[in-house]
RNA sequence: GGGCGACUAGCUCAGUUGGUUAGAGCGCUCCCCUCACACGGGAGAGGUCAAAGGUUCAAGUCCUUUGUCGCCCACCA
């Protein structure tokens, strides 16, 4: 049976063929009833209209890393999938489409609106989901949830008619953010906040019945239309005469009083503040502590309205502009100067939004807040109901916002998302607010009840998404079972936004947290560092990538950055790395299938290559004992499986995915497959099915390791290379566990040996320009009868991997000079007549003097390290407070140093008495 | 105005509790298309760890100050 594969990974060619083996095949259905300890993770649920984009793909790529190794370690695994309706971003969406096909959505009316955009998302809502389909997350797609289903909505409006109910949900008129493009409040999260580079203008306000004027200063000219008193500070001297007397507003004559009140800071512009209540927080407050009426002059879309005198309809800016004119036409405009301000911009539409006086739904925040607070503040490895959050320095972050919460707007002018579950009644005042809606009113019993026209902010669904998901409020299997999650992996740009609001809400109706721990991956940013974005053309399409380089490179590539608490910066280099690490496995695995039928020819089944007892058993000894590159392999396997083991388990994805990097590029590649060669093909049967056998076994267990990086090439593989019958996935077997009886010291530091030596002779003759076939002889010469006695029984792999004609054991140090190199522990020499002869004198001259230069260099070095270990240790205080450990490795490192620096200072003198043969 | 983070090889970045000669990938130099792999193999060069001070037997790692850059939070007109 001939068995070959393609001579270079073509991921293209294998990934379709799994994604949907996995899914067909449903591996990845959770059980609430199969044993093992609980694994149970949330997905962040995506824009159900969005498209992958970088940032799900490392976010994705590290929850279905410890989704599969969780799995492989036995747990009871769930990986919950699914979206979110994603209010305002969706209905931006449609909107913008519904224009383009030159519809205006408010003709359309709010039941065919909706309409719409069910209809856009059965079109388009499957994108996301497909692409995760496509790139092998390890989902259970049985479960598959969406924020806007008839399921998720009988949940939300339960919790917020209880919330309701208790009173931590009310209705209130107040100063709010208003976005005029986008035609809606928003919560204070939804602003962010820029510093621009603004002015101020100095405004003269005639005093009334006086040539007086007082000067205000204000960056917002257009809202002076609404003002509604001036402000100083009670104890200004310079305005005191003032208190209590009227100025008349410019441009619109009305007269307005001057009001004393402590909120006025002195230094800041003239000391005078116009106050414009319905356009400004803090004149907002300062309107109600003086009881002064409230002018709104803009309407929704951020134009003046009819207050704004003749300025209506002008936009917000323009009659900025206007009014600027007029003044300084009226001679009214004293100064303007350039100040710099940080101005609030909705995050969605980049508009500059409008603080405007409106009636919304808040969700009153302190009393939720404070079991969430001491759920992270509280905790504790191990402590029940709390909730760590990592990296650390979030936590403090997270803490602090908690502890100023304010509260939480909540109601939306929007008409995709949950309408709030509110009716007016039209004959009375009565609000009713119910799960179902009412037929009639619950104090006058009449049956005019209109429903509330705005909906939920987005988020307060997904705050319930950790328990909503899993059947709540149903005491269902899964939710026993799953609830709390293990983790939760996201972003901590929406740390406020979403985590915080799911950890409030999980507590005060489950009574548990909703997760253990809270994982905030880092961002992808840029070249330039911003955060990358699609719609400034500086994204990365993950797509594109993944047909570039293959989801496996790319997942591989991201964890392999992915430190936690640093953003990461994703480089072509890095993938391409990524990639040629991929294609490094498959040839491995290559070369173990081209050599298989060899194996069989010699009459062995390969089956029982496959049994797991027998790689179980490995690694094999021959001839009474474990070959030393075996047992250095399986040793190094231990180390680095318990380095994978206990980095994912702290999260850091980097040091796993670096640790395996190294173990099987630098290990298993360049020293075991290279070393074990000739024993695969060795007369002697049983040598080689002990090779055989190791072989396997541990190329088995690095694919194992592999897996949860590179799930499409190690399930490949894996299915390659022989499998016991009937097993379907290598995402179902076992994750390797660092076994005590690999681990061997000894060989570890016997093979390093091997290695150095094998490094000083390849060393010399690249030196030496040996053409790289040419086989030289080779002296060796070493102090220690253990090193002489380590060298001669691994003297075969030597000779092939140095391309040695012999080497020679000598019983004297071989001097100083020449084709020849020392370390502390021995000297190698290969013979110059062997080699490649005679490069010009001219050539020989600049590489001697180049030697010269670097064995000065190495002396210098060596001496200054000497001086130091020495006068430390030569010191009692460093004696007697560093550990053994330490003052013995540098006993011994210094005595070596010493050796080290004896034979250089003799090649050196060997060198100044003429140029080497 | 507070808070946080970054500054380590030409580039992009690792470096958990301070402990013997600071690492990786890419790039660079030299040699090789050797029967798994040129998306490869072999051998190299390259860093006074942003600056200054301090703590310590010992500092890339802890403290202070400074500089440059980035982020978060905050109602200063």
């Amino acid at each position: 049976m001939a068995r070959e594969i393609a001579k270079a990974y073509e991921p293209q060619q294998i990934e379709p063929r799994w994604a949907e083996y996995w899914v067909k095949e449903a591996l990845f259905k959770a059980d609430p009833n199969a044993p093992g300890p609980v694994f149970s993770i949330v997905i962040p649920p995506p824009n159900v209209t969005g498209s992958l984009h970088i940032g799900h793909m490392l976010e994705h790529t590290e929850i279905d890393i410890l989704t599969r190794w969780h799995r492989m370690r036995g747990y009871n695994t769930l990986y919950l999938p699914g979206t979110d309706h994603a209010g305002i971003s969706t209905q931006r969406v449609v909107v913008k489409q519904l224009m383009d096909q030159g519809i205006d959505y408010h003709k359309l009316g709010r039941e065919e609106f909706e309409k719409r955009v069910w209809q856009w998302k059965a079109e388009a809502g499957s994108q996301i989901t497909e692409q995760m389909k496509a790139i092998g997350e390890s989902c259970d797609w049985s479960r598959e949830r969406f924020t806007l289903s008839p399921e998720m909505s009988r949940v939300v409006r339960k919790v917020f008619v209880a919330l309701y109910n208790e009173g931590l949900i009310y209705r209130e008129t107040r100063l709010v953010n208003w976005c005029p493009v986008c035609l809606t409040v928003l919560s204070d999260l939804e602003v962010v906040h820029e510093e621009r580079q603004g002015n101020l203008w100095h405004i003269r306000y005639p005093v009334s019945g006086s040539k007086e004027f007082i000067v205000v200063a204000t960056t917002r000219p257009e809202t002076m239309l609404g003002d509604t008193a001036v402000a100083v500070h009670p104890e200004d001297e310079r305005y005191a005469h003032l208190v209590g007397k009227t100025v008349v507003l410019p441009l619109m004559n009305r007269r307005i009083p001057i009001i004393a009140d402590a909120m006025v800071d002195r230094e800041f512009g003239t000391g005078a503040v116009k106050i414009t209540p319905a356009h400004d927080s803090n004149d907002f407050e300062v309107g109600k502590r003086h009881k002064l009426a409230e002018i709104d002059v803009m309407t929704d879309d951020g134009r003046m309205n009819a207050a704004a005198g003749p300025y209506a309809g002008l936009d917000r800016f323009a009659a900025r502009k206007k009014i600027v004119e007029d003044l300084k036409a009226g001679g009214l405009l004293e100064k303007v100067t350039e100040h710099k301000n940080s101005i609030g911009i909705c995050e969605r539409s980049k508009t500059i939004v409008e603080p405007r006086i409106s009636t919304q739904w808040f969700c009153a925040m302190k009393g939720l807040a404070a079991p969430a607070l001491k759920a992270v503040r509280e905790y504790e490895p191990g402590k029940e109901n709390t909730i760590q959050i990592v990296p650390d320095n979030r936590r403090q972050e997270f803490l602090n916002w908690l502890d100023n919460i304010r509260d939480w707007t909540i109601s939306r002018q929007l008409w995709w998302g949950h309408r709030i579950p509110a009716w007016y009644c039209g004959d009375c005042e009565q609000v009713i607010v119910a799960e179902e809606p009412p037929t009639k009113c619950s104090k006058c019993g009449s049956g005019r009840l209109t429903q509330d026209p705005d909906v939920l902010d987005t988020w307060f669904s997904s705050g319930l998404w950790p328990f909503s998901t899993l059947g709540w409020p149903e005491k269902t299997a899964d939710f026993e079972k799953y609830y709390p999650t293990s983790l939760l992996i996201t972003g901590y740009d929406i740390l406020f936004f979403w985590v915080a609001r799911m950890a409030m809400l999980g507590i005060h109706f489950t009574g548990k947290v909703p997760f253990r721990t809270v994982y905030l991956h880092s961002l992808v940013r840029t070249g330039s560092g911003e955060k990358m974005s699609k719609s400034k053309g500086t994204g990365l399409d993950p797509v594109v990538l993944n047909q570039q380089y293959g989801t496996d490179a790319m997942r591989f590539c991201l964890a392999s950055m992915a430190a936690p608490g640093t953003d990461i910066v994703l480089s072509d280099d890095r993938l391409g790395g990524a990639r040629n690490f991929a294609n490094k496995i498959w040839n491995a695995a290559r070369f173990l299938l081209m050599n298989l039928d060899k194996f069989e020819a010699g009459g062995t089944q390969i089956e029982e290559l496959a049994a797991p007892e027998v790689r179980a058993k490995a690694p094999y000894a021959a001839g009474g004992a474990v070959p030393l590159v075996d047992a250095w392999l399986f040793s190094r396997l231990a180390g680095i499986t318990e380095l994978v083991n206990s980095a994912l388990g702290n999260y850091r994805f980097h040091e796993a995915a670096q640790a395996v990097y190294q173990f099987f590029w630098g290990d298993f590649c360049d020293w075991y497959i290279e070393w074990v060669k000739p024993e695969l093909q060795n007369t002697d049967r049983e040598r080689a099915v002990v090779a055989w056998r190791n072989l396997f076994a541990g190329f088995d267990a690095a694919l194992r390791l592999l897996h949860p990086f590179m799930p499409f090439l190690t399930e490949e593989l894996w299915h390659q290379l022989p499998q016991p019958s009937g097993a379907k996935s290598i995402a179902l077997g076992a994750f390797p566990e660092a076994q005590a009886r690999w681990k061997n010291d000894a060989a570890e530091k016997d093979f390093a040996l091997i290695q150095e030596v094998i490094l000083e002779l390849r060393n010399i003759r690249a030196e030496r320009k040996v053409e790289p076939k040419r086989k030289v002889a080779a002296e060796f010469y070493s102090a220690s009868a253990d090193i002489r006695e380590t060298v001669r029984q691994n003297l075969d792999g030597i000779q092939r991997l140095a391309v040695l004609s012999g080497l020679e054991f000598v019983v004297e140090s071989i001097p100083q000079g020449g084709a020849m190199r020392s370390t502390a522990r021995f000297d190698v020499r290969i013979d110059p007549t062997t080699g490649t002869p005679a490069t010009s004198i001219n050539a020989r001259v600049i590489e001697a003097s180049a030697e010269l230069a670097k064995i000065r260099k190495e002396i210098e070095r060596i001496e200054k390290d000497i001086a130091s270990k020495e006068r430390q240790l030569g010191d009692e205080t460093f004696r007697s407070r560093a550990p053994e450990k330490i003052i013995r490795g540098m006993e011994t490192t210094l005595e070596e140093r010493q050796v080290e620096l004896k034979k250089l200072q003799e090649r050196l003198g060997q060198f100044e008495k003429g140029p080497p043969a």
